[in-house]
DNA sequence: CTGTGTTCCGAACGAACGTTCGAATTAGCT
DNA sequence: AGCTAATTCGAACGTTCGTTCGGAACACAG
């Protein structure tokens, strides 16, 4: 909260005058990054039709914010799970929303080619690729996000096609 | 420390006859952690030659490690980057190593195949599909190690050797 | 037994933390 | 101008944290 006031160039106390408390301002933090998150999610994928494009687009929503905002998304990774109660269940849901999109794009991408695997490995897998990206990334050195999405979209996608129903590459 | 103490049964002035400070311990353990790890991979990966079935062994063991120490894990991922100078210098080597050896074992698979793609991203989205297992994986639903490292070793595996030299998928 | 070195701990220190309180300042209205 | 409500802050509160210190308790040599 110190490091708060400081940078935000408001005094310790009057930063309580608007937030009652840490808590609840870690709170409000998680719950606007994982909402917008969605919602530009949602409009993107508006209109289109064919999974394997779906998918893309989740991927590209994903990084995009994750590398406009390294910041933030380093304190909501490493913050993920000290909210308590209530805040901690309104997250969860805002979350789990957003976990449900992915596993239905993938469960239609598997229906529409047939394919065979753990829809739940693959969209954690595809969680963990992602956002494993703030330990990592330096915009000096490494692409953009629209590249890193193209390379991990191959990965991922070029993975997951190629399981399908029968026999398979192991 | 005062919750180090009392699991340990060790009072917390006691602890600090064997540790000289909080990040000294925690640099041992990270130490004591990654040496084990590499070591172990180093042991398995003796006398195999197929750069593929290298690169599952490299993920079974990896896995393996995470899910039999959980909370260990839980910790390292979450205190990763907390250490100063020396200790994070000496630490950061060992993970450099750890890093360096996937590196060289993607490569291998890369020319023996003639496939193209971007060893450091492929390295550091396998690197997330398993380090984030911490965040999600539950004993009590998921399936043990060596299957969890089946599955994502063919999302992996296929979704980079998809990627041949010429026209690809997307 | 005495002496010596190792192992352990209760009690405290100073710093950092989240939070609160009363008062000072400012803004908006009549 | 004067009054009210909103805004801001310095200074402190109680707690928790990492760490230290002096001395117990113990082990073992002579």
């Amino acid at each position: 909260m110190r490091d708060l006031s400081r940078a935000s160039g408001m005094s310790l106390a009057g930063l309580y005058y608007y937030f009652e408390s840490k808590e609840r301002l870690l709170f409000l933090i998680q719950k606007h990054t994982f909402t917008t998150i969605v919602q530009r999610l949602k409009r993107r994928l508006d209109g289109v039709i064919d999974p394997e494009r779906q998918i893309r687009i989740f991927i590209l929503n994903h990084l995009e914010y994750f590398l406009a905002n390294p910041q933030a998304m380093k304190v909501l990774s490493h913050e993920a799970n000290v909210l308590k109660n209530g805040f901690a269940a309104e997250v969860a849901a805002i979350k789990r929303q957003y976990y449900r999109i992915c596993v239905g794009l993938l469960d239609e991408l598997k229906n529409e080619r047939g394919l065979d695997f753990s829809t739940r490995i693959a969209v954690l897998s595809l969680f963990g690729m992602m956002n494993w990206i703030y330990t990592w990334h330096n915009p000096r050195v490494d692409a953009d996000a629209e590249a890193i999405a193209q390379e991990m979209g191959n990965i991922f996608l070029c993975g997951v096609m190629s399981r399908g129903r029968g026999r398979n590459g192991r």
